[in-house]
DNA sequence: GACCAGATTGTCT
DNA sequence: GACAATCTGGTCA
């Protein structure tokens, strides 16, 4: 990864073409999957920022308690129902933003979170937002990939399908690993394969099903 | 390297 | 008032 690397991925980037709306109309979990390899594009006023998606998890309407929408509409998971291609961004534990990228048809609340991405252009501007963390720990995690990239509560109930923030395709990885998602309770899905990652990565916030070791103590 | 606990605030019951 | 799709720094082995 070099500066000429940098610079390719830049070009590329700005004569991309967002994935269409089809895209995401997609069963949630196909969506889940094709997204690994495609490109997060952020073209942002402090400056340009692309990364690979490697790991994503898939939230489901039906059989899904971990889903925001599971309990049916709130001020908060509305747009979770505006329909595909809709960003939500939230806020959790008050302190770090997460960003989903909403699947299926209007009014039917699926989504898939982005949660970890390999940085390939505007590092600096990401080690910049991220407090000159190392390269791995710029975008591996949901928080950390929404803080390099510049997303937050502004981003909420935008539209992936067109700049400046949006997903291109990209090459898909070679394997795809299946897990269990993490941060869940026990009663909130925690055992449905709902996790996604690019096979290998080291670029994930976790390796694959490693997700129990961290589970918040009971209070 | 692995594990633990604190930070911090919007949302929901 | 409790909890949450997390992160980070500190402690200990």
């Amino acid at each position: 990864m070099d500066g000429d690397d940098e610079r390719e991925w830049i070009a590329h980037a700005r004569a991309a073409m967002p994935l269409p709306t089809e895209f995401y109309l997609q069963p949630t979990v196909q969506v889940a999957q094709e997204l690994l390899g495609c490109l997060l594009v952020h073209d942002s006023p402090d400056g340009l920022t692309v990364g690979r998606i490697v790991e994503t998890e898939a939230y489901l309407s039906e059989g899904d308690p971990g889903c925001h929408a599971a309990r049916g509409r709130t001020v908060r998971n509305a747009p979770m129902f505006e329909g595909p291609g809709v960003i939500y961004v939230y806020l959790i534990y008050g302190m770090h933003w997460c960003m989903n990228l909403v699947t299926a048809a209007e009014g039917t609340a699926e989504a898939v979170l982005l949660r970890a991405v390999q940085p390939l252009a505007g590092m600096e501007l990401m080690r910049h937002r991220r407090g000159q963390r190392p390269l791995k720990e710029l975008a591996s995690g949901p928080a950390k990939l929404t803080q390099a990239f510049g997303v937050g509560a502004e981003h909420n109930r935008g539209d992936i399908t067109s700049r400046p923030l949006f997903v291109t395709q990209g090459d898909p990885p070679a394997a795809i690993v299946k897990g269990t998602r993490i941060g869940l309770g026990e009663s909130s899905g925690a055992d449905l394969p709902l996790r996604f990652c690019a096979a290998s990565s080291p670029w994930l916030s976790r390796p694959p099903n490693a997700n129990t070791t961290m589970q918040r103590k009971k209070r």
